[in-house]
DNA sequence: ACAAAAGTGTTGAGAGTACACCCATGC
DNA sequence: GCATGGGTGTACTCTCAACACTTTTGT
């Protein structure tokens, strides 16, 4: 069924030695909707594929570097570019992808729930929004990868601010805490916590106040310029 | 001059958009060798590669996985297995090798110098220490891949006892702590060293005590055989 | 007895945690 | 004026850093 053309290799050509792996990028894709963390899972249109929720993900083209590639992905299916992004781990078990043999740089990105419009691209059937706290089950080892890009998530949050990444362009402190609350699934102390993230100095005062709702106006904050840069920087570990 | 032969692929088949990178591993291999941090590098015997030093790598076997790749380039330079080794980063820029796409996935693996027998092997002309203090210039993009693997490493001894894996089975807290102050670069405090250390409780005494040299016999410890799998699940961050 | 390295405790500073009340606004 | 969420300070605990003398052995 599969027509075939030919082309020409080396005279000693080696499946089994020069065979290579294929190479993807797959993003972990975390917002904050509706008061919960959820991650964008897709869902292949051709079978055997149809049954399980995957990571976001694309083949590294010939001539693309790693983080072009899941910008690509990222920006395939959000709409979105330009947000945080950062690489985690490689995952290579000869045996993860059942078809062939896969080797896969996983990413996670943090967006701003409002600068999404999720699409479904060639390829897809679906693409949706889940709680981490409530997942499906997932094709390949992403369930792996998920847990491995929430608990980097949650560390990184202990000691850089990068929860205002999930935020939009201006925020309280208090949706800022939220933030952190949701993804650390635990009640922080006001206080403590306002002291702590202005500590970092990477916020300012936007000299305006939200508005909406009842009780005291809230000053609105921004994060610096440079802070994205800041954050990068203190990556390490793993 | 090169001859061919003919396979058959897929009727689509298009060069520049399904042509595969290659895969790589590279890893940093340290070890202390008379009282300094080095690491082992090796020169390939085929030009143009004559003329720098470049971290021991291999190519990922398509049957093979990441962690098997690293620990058979390690074993086949130094003769070791068993040690520890942690994946890093990986490393994907287009043009990071100028003869062709080679996307890598950069480790570490830490030593004792006393079970390292280096051994030179075909396709290498030469494979040698050097300080990590005093680099010679290396190829492709291996200078910044050890700057990572030297941050890493230094970062995990601020909260991990990682150190004792680059000494002997049996040592003292004395060695130990010579051993961080090489890597760190800086002077630790005899007492404080000795306090954190031992509150890890990954380290116990052999019962035995060190009786060459001069002065007081120092205790022996060894650390327990869980020690490396506690280390490996701190790994996380960056 | 002396040289040489091992071994051991205490104090002070700073970071992190727990905790309760007043303030500005809309209705 | 009251309901709602915003904003603020202090005391306690624990971790980390600084610091000097005694002990055990070989010669």
């Amino acid at each position: 069924m599969t027509q075939v053309m030919s082309i020409d290799v080396p005279e000693n050509y080696n499946p089994s030695e020069f065979d290579r792996p294929s190479v993807t990028v797959d993003v972990a894709i975390f917002s904050l909707v509706e008061d919960d963390l959820r991650i964008l899972l897709t869902k292949r249109a051709e079978r055997p594929f149809a049954q399980y929720w995957a990571l976001p993900g694309t083949f590294v083209g010939i001539n693309e570097s790693l983080d072009d590639a899941a910008n690509r992905a990222l920006a395939d299916k959000t709409g979105v570019k330009d947000v945080y992004t950062e690489q985690l781990y490689t995952f290579g078990a000869p045996d993860r992808d059942p078809r062939t043999r896969v080797i896969t740089i996983s990413y996670f990105a943090l967006v701003p729930f409002t600068a999404v419009k999720p699409q479904i691209n060639k390829g897809d059937s679906d693409v949706s929004w889940f709680s981490v706290f409530d997942l499906p089950e997932l094709a390949f080892d992403h369930a792996q990868i998920v847990e491995y890009a929430l608990t980097r998530l949650r560390y990184k949050l202990e000691y850089t601010a990068v929860g205002f990444q999930l935020l939009p362009d201006v925020f309280t402190l208090t949706e800022l805490q939220k933030a952190y609350e949701i993804i650390l699934s635990e009640r922080l102390d006001k206080r403590n916590f306002r002291r702590k993230i202005l500590s970092y100095g990477i916020l300012e005062e936007t000299g305006n106040k939200k508005k909406d709702g009842e009780g005291r106006p809230a000053k609105l904050y921004r994060y610096r310029d440079d802070a994205v840069a800041e954050v990068k920087t203190r990556r390490l570990f793993p």
